[in-house]
DNA sequence: ACAACATATAACCAATCAGTTACCAGTCAA
DNA sequence: TTGACTGGTAACTGATTGGTTATATGTTGT
């Protein structure tokens, strides 16, 4: 898998509500799937295959143990994400000013008219 | 629009690798339409669909100027995404830790067999 | 051995997505 | 005014997604 393969399958994999709540909540710590998908309004296996795209993007680990199986949170490939936003993050404080002159250029192009 | 709605937006619209091209590309300055199509291997309907994720998601902003329509980054919404990724950082560093306990328990489970 | 439990997977379905081409409206230049 | 340029949108299409129920496999407790 090339590395923009996977920094991809982390951004789509991230950007599905139900599975950000499942990542939020191996926070608190390992939990076996039908933990996971107590307070999930859908069936089991709707989590089973969220877990899964979590497993492909490598932001859980997956360990049998007697029945269960455990999942923990591997945070890792998070950092291509954080990476990534590190690059707007400079353009953050220098936005405002940014959009004062935008919405003044609006206005000049406006009156042009 | 809610808060959590306008988050989704967010990390759905980022999640897509053509459209973190045109923000990453916008990060070097306003571009009309036809000029941040020609890098991409698209139709430039398509790129005009992106934009229109990406304006939905207040990631740009979007001005007339003669026939041309001018894009320009507007990165506040990905602040978003970043303070959700603070709740993970603290757990890159303890990760490594984390890993070798996971493996250790999941050795101890093996050989429990 | 058997029943209940835990979970993954397959098969299916409706909705969404990302692209296409065709078209329309507005702007500029000759 | 006509023709070229810019770009949004509609209509369509095939692929993907996120859910479902049904099924199969392995585990535990009795």
């Amino acid at each position: 898998m090339s590395r923009i393969a996977a920094a991809t399958d982390v951004f789509h994999a991230v950007s599905d509500p139900t599975r950000r709540v499942i990542l939020d909540r191996l926070k608190m710590g390992t939990a076996p799937v039908h933990v996971l998908a107590e307070g999930l309004p859908m069936s089991r296996p709707a989590v089973s295959k969220h877990l899964r795209v979590l497993r492909d993007a490598h932001l859980v680990r997956e360990r049998k143990e007697g029945r269960e199986r455990v999942y923990e949170l591997n945070p890792q490939p998070l950092r291509d994400v954080a990476s990534w936003l590190e690059g707007y993050r400079s353009f953050w404080a220098q936005n405002l000013a940014s959009l004062k002159a935008f919405v003044e250029a609006a206005e000049a192009e406006a009156k042009k008219k």
